[in-house]
DNA sequence: TTGTAAGCGTTATCAT
DNA sequence: ATGATAACGCTTACAA
């Protein structure tokens, strides 16, 4: 186990001064051309790595970035993160991931115990809380974007989708398909993109003048097992929608195991549309209809928008951007084909098959 | 924007020396009660936090373990990585996740990337190549285990799977189904994995006395695109495999997509096993019978066993353990029912669909 | 062009 | 019990 080779055994090994070696090593400076070549052979005999730990120390950057999203586990944060990586990799920076599995406070521990780390700058989906301590950290000046949600009265560069509107498009194409009675799982309360959804669903409601049954909308809270749940819950009314309109990926896996495990044939009995589009969409029988957002792209703008950031706080420049993509509705055969309005009532006599045991309508 | 603030800060609102603030904060050495509470209310009141930097420029230890597998987008990598830093955080370690895309190359720029930073340890799933490099890393004292896949001449702790057993018993089982052409599209070549589970291949084949036709062995690289392709070869085979074991995850999403192209039925014409159990395995038509790793427990496992290194390191005691688990076959419908062998025939008289144009038999 | 030395925020070893 | 002070490895004035 030999030992870490530092600037000093490089000078030491050149002949020259440490200075010199910085000088060379960072090429700033004066510095000969034999003195250079020395350094050089030097560095590369006792193959010398720089402390980066050290440098940053002096520098006052670690070029390192700290991320939180929820739960990396889901296809969406997996994207986005890799989205992130890639472009925070590509400018020479690392990344800290952290999962804060919606828990406000686990998410700041996080941020503490990254900010002690002295990131260069901060990627960060919010869960619900009121991110006292984010704005904090805003404020003491760590460079910070925000993506996929926002946080109220924090104004930092942005990356985000439009929920409302992709989620009203989405509605509304159930609508257009002969869909009234259309089921909502929503997302975790507190968190902003649950109620930009939800918002969607009721405008496209409204606009198409469908009254808004309350027994229709049912809390989820972005997690599989509980949309499974919900989803049986559906199932067992006496009046079930046609179609569930589920807010993410793995609540949508978890609507579709319960719409198995209850042997509701998809979409005749009962319908589904999902938020998120994961590989696995085109795979399930039938395929699954989404609503597509661009994770990794998100991703991978949010890093640059840090990285602007970052550089741009170093000069007291605060462009702090919003960006807002739009998420695209990819129509598979899971939400059902065009009811003519008339054949509705055909539709929801399918009886629901025995461990239901009884009619849908 | 304030200025961070530093022990210096703290001492000086505490009226007391930088020494006497780090030891009341460290807890070692001597202090009063007096002296503690009045640096701890200095600290209070400025919010100081530590700056882990400064601290590890001196202890040598950055409270950092280094990441480096092939895709996090991969589920299997996901949740392994999901597990690693559960137990970092744990343990007040943070993670640098780096994904290398199965690219030598790359591997080695983040190898050495994380040792400039100075991480404690190093967690890898190394992919093909020679890995002198990670060997020289071991040898400078680096703590370091294998994950998933080994690396050969190179002694540190490794957590794995036993990929030969469950790829024999996975073929097997298909054999006891009746299966007898049994197409294998195989991982990435160079990686200690795909040969393995093409070992367990080959013997259960053997064992059965089933003659192995090298044409119903095709080479994947662990990527979809690429087993979609290959797939697609299979299907095209003027006598294909009655059923494909597809050998990681996203290689089967792309079987699937392949064999829903051509709408061959599963698994009447063509069954399907695939290595990996994603969260999605019981939502296709019909639901894949898999190889579940259990890539979680890999996970925490292998930081376990990380962490103990590094400590053990400090002490100059080298435990390197390998920990070998054991992969669960999870079977459901993809895989084809009991085939008696004389109905053998009947199975393949099925005829593939018209993208095809012929039987498959 | 080169070397010296201060300093980044800690920890830890000295005296006192 | 406390306060100086010297590291840690690097960058960067400043002096030479």
């Amino acid at each position: 186990m030999e030992q870490r080779k530092t600037l000093k055994d490089v000078a030491r090994e050149a002949g020259l001064s440490v200075g010199m070696a910085s000088r060379v090593l960072g090429n700033y400076g004066y510095f000969s051309e034999e003195s250079k070549s020395k350094v050089l052979k030097a560095a590369e005999k006792l193959s010398y790595r720089p402390d980066v730990i050290a440098r940053g120390l002096k520098t006052r950057e670690t070029k390192a970035i700290g991320v939180v999203v929820s739960d990396i586990l889901t296809f969406f944060f997996t994207t986005l993160v890799r989205g992130i990586e890639d472009v925070a990799n590509q400018n020479g920076y690392s990344v800290i991931l952290c999962n804060s599995d919606e828990d406000p406070i686990k998410e700041r521990e996080y941020l503490l115990a990254l900010y002690e780390r002295g990131v260069d700058g901060l990627i960060i989906s919010p869960s619900q809380g009121n991110h006292s301590y984010l704005k904090k950290l805003s404020r003491s000046g760590m460079s910070l974007v925000l993506v996929d949600r926002t946080v109220r009265g924090l104004k930092v560069s942005t990356v985000l989708v439009d929920n409302e509107a992709s989620s009203y498009e989405a509605v509304n194409y159930l609508i257009s398909l002969g869909h009234r009675r259309i089921g909502v799982i929503t997302g975790l309360k507190g968190v902003t993109t649950s109620k930009e959804r939800l918002a969607g669903y009721k405008r496209a409601l409204e606009e198409n003048h469908i009254s808004l049954e309350p027994e229709l909308i049912k809390e989820g809270n972005y997690r599989r097992e509980k949309a499974q749940e919900v989803a049986g819950d559906f199932i067992r009314m006496k009046n079930p929608p046609t179609v569930l309109f589920v807010c993410n990926e793995p609540m949508t896996s978890g609507a579709l195991l319960a719409l198995r495990e209850n042997k509701v044939k998809i979409p005749e009995q009962i319908a589904i549309i999902g938020f998120d589009d994961p590989v696995w969409a085109p795979l399930t029988e039938p395929a699954l209809t989404t609503v597509s957002q661009p994770s990794y792209s998100m991703g991978t703008l949010a890093c640059q928008a840090l990285l602007k950031e970052i550089k741009g706080v170093a000069h007291s420049e605060i462009p702090s951007e919003e960006i807002i993509l739009k998420p695209k509705l990819i129509i598979r055969e899971s939400s059902g084909k065009r009811i003519v309005e008339n054949e509705e009532a055909t539709r929801i006599k399918v009886p629901l098959s025995p461990p239901l045991g009884r009619g849908i309508g």
